[in-house]
DNA sequence: CTGAAAGCGCTTACAG
DNA sequence: CTGAAAGCGCTTACAG
């Protein structure tokens, strides 16, 4: 087992300035501090009661918790799963009330008992992983890709299926299809709208600016969006949504409306989750498995703590996509000419 | 600060029995280490490492874990901000996978760090609850009843706004009226359930037994009791849903069969979350704020740990009840005679 | 079944 | 800025 003992004589310093750096004391040598905590880290450091050790893996996340968002909560699920294995406990971390700004993250890590960290992180705050990676201290990033090779993630890659759904769409024999994304630019929905101007560029049809949305993620976001794609004058026949509750909000406008889906319109949905199915038709959709990644970061993080290993992951699960029953035809009057006619189909097969 | 030896102090044995007493050294005769025990939770012992003491608050399930779904995900989210004011990490901890099996409750929870403790039970694991409570480990349990005083808990009283909505549908003109809800007997479901049967007998309709539907709480079998409850003859002219998932998936059934609500019927359904404002008509509902359950729990037993204080909190947060669209007049051609005109609506605004 | 004493992991007051 | 030594909280081998 690693202990301050083991950690001063590979630093060649005595246990107090190793519990000293380990502690944030100021009078230690920042110097002397770093290669304490890179030795603490490499060695898989963490205090001990007794003969006791408990297994902690963090979930931190940087400012609020967002577990109550679908997403947040199918990776935490996900998450407490990959851990089971190796049984370690999940220990939710808030960095942003308890860490202290001269501390490092190993050393606040340390301080909570947490041996490895699984990140969820936002746009703003990727400059935290990038420091947890830099100082050694184990931990996979979710849902995020980074170019560095020192950080670990794992995240959903939607650009392939996201192409395909917007193919999909051009092979029902839609020309004018609309792009609903939410405010934030995150990656996820950078790349995805980066790849329906792919998709559509392909297919020689001409990116319109006019036919991009972007609404705070929320249900009133997705009526917003129905609503000013059915007024527009020579308005699209379909909407690809790179957000679940967008497309949710939709359809329930499109509802309220009395439009029909897909008669009068073709919605093609994002879904983390279950949400496809609780609207009535069902969305067709690009999905991601949240719990999934959870699952996949957390078990993997864990052997690695287990087993003293150490090795960057960088991760891209593949999305999939399900056809359902929210996409069909454009309405008859509204088919351009010029579409290809009989396109084939049965590689869009129905999934599930 | 409480520590083995203020303990051995107050048990009048020495650190030794004490340290074996709360690590379940089976030498230590029984009574002593209950003694023991009995003290450490008294006094709110926790294991530190030097001078630190970790504040964890556990979050304890009692088998697998149910966070995806979205009640005990916006529970867990309300846990956490609970925790915050007191600078408390939330722990997440499985009993069934660590404990061992002749450990007590108090002996596993310090040994994990724990100081309290914040339950999510099912109806099985109610004995649990118990244990721990007569352990003494500061506790509290959520969304559940216990007759015993020294169980403290949280729930949500949904028997007063369950009869309101019934009584609502009454108003309304609807004398056939179906209740819908679970097939495991928690008592969440059986409150509702007696509420229905309360508030239909107040108003002289007898009580049918075929109009009660119990089914797994899924979108599928809120389906299932929509097709079931429209192919009746003599079929009710509204549903009252005990459960949100059952509620969602009528509707969606509902859309799929084009019958409309609240014209063809009407539906009223119960939420934990937002779910109620997911599907088009919005649902009338009767509603409970799951985070505020579990912000509740998790502020005052921390409050009570910083302070040392000890206290049973038997707390019951009455639901509310919101009107929207998916509840109006029964058909007319559906509509008994001998139903009391005129009935007074006010007292039914549309709440939000 | 219990305790005095040795020991382990960590921290800290003291000395330099 | 660092270490030897004392000290704290806890555990455990030994003795009874």
């Amino acid at each position: 087992m690693s202990s301050v003992r083991s950690i001063a004589k590979l630093a060649g310093v005595s246990i107090t300035t190793v519990s000293r750096a380990l502690n944030n004391d100021p009078a230690v040598n920042p110097k002397t501090r770093e290669r304490v905590l890179a030795i603490a880290n490499r060695s898989g450091y963490v205090a001990s009661v007794g003969r006791r050790v408990n297994s902690n893996l963090g979930f931190v996340y940087t400012d609020e918790s967002t577990l109550a968002h679908p997403f947040d909560a199918a990776v935490l699920d996900g998450v407490l799963r990959g851990a089971d294995e190796q049984r370690f406990d999940v220990l939710l971390t808030n960095l942003k009330r308890d860490k202290r700004p001269d501390e490092s993250y190993t050393q606040f890590f340390l301080r909570k008992g947490i041996r490895g960290v699984v990140v969820r992180t936002m746009r703003e705050s990727r400059f935290i992983c990038e420091a947890i990676a830099e100082e050694g201290f184990p931990m996979i990033v979710l849902s995020e890709r980074f170019s560095s090779p020192k950080v670990s993630y794992i995240d959903g890659d939607s650009r392939a299926d996201s192409i395909r759904a917007v193919e999909y769409l051009i092979a029902l024999g839609h020309r004018r299809i609309a792009f609903g994304f939410h405010s934030i630019p995150d990656r996820d929905h950078m790349d995805r709208f980066a790849a329906y101007k792919e998709a559509i560029d392909k297919n020689n049809i001409p990116f319109d600016e006019s036919l991009v949305f972007r609404q705070r993620y929320t249900l009133a976001g997705g009526a917003t969006i129905l609503k000013m794609v059915m007024s527009m004058k020579g308005r699209p026949t379909a909407i690809f949504f790179a957000d679940p509750l967008l497309a949710v909000g939709a359809v329930k406008q499109a509802h309220a409306l009395n439009i029909a889906i897909p008669e009068d319109i073709s919605i093609i949905g994002f879904d983390d989750t279950d949400l496809r199915y609780g609207v009535h038709p069902t969305l067709t959709a690009v999905c991601q498995d949240a719990g999934a990644l959870g699952f996949e970061a957390a078990q993997r993080l864990t052997r690695m703590l287990t087993n003293r290993e150490k090795e960057v992951l960088q991760i891209s699960i593949p999305t999939f996509f399900e056809v359902h029953e929210s996409t069909g035809a454009p309405p008859v009057n509204m088919v351009e000419t010029g579409t290809k006619d009989a396109a084939d189909l049965t590689q869009y097969k129905t999934a599930v």
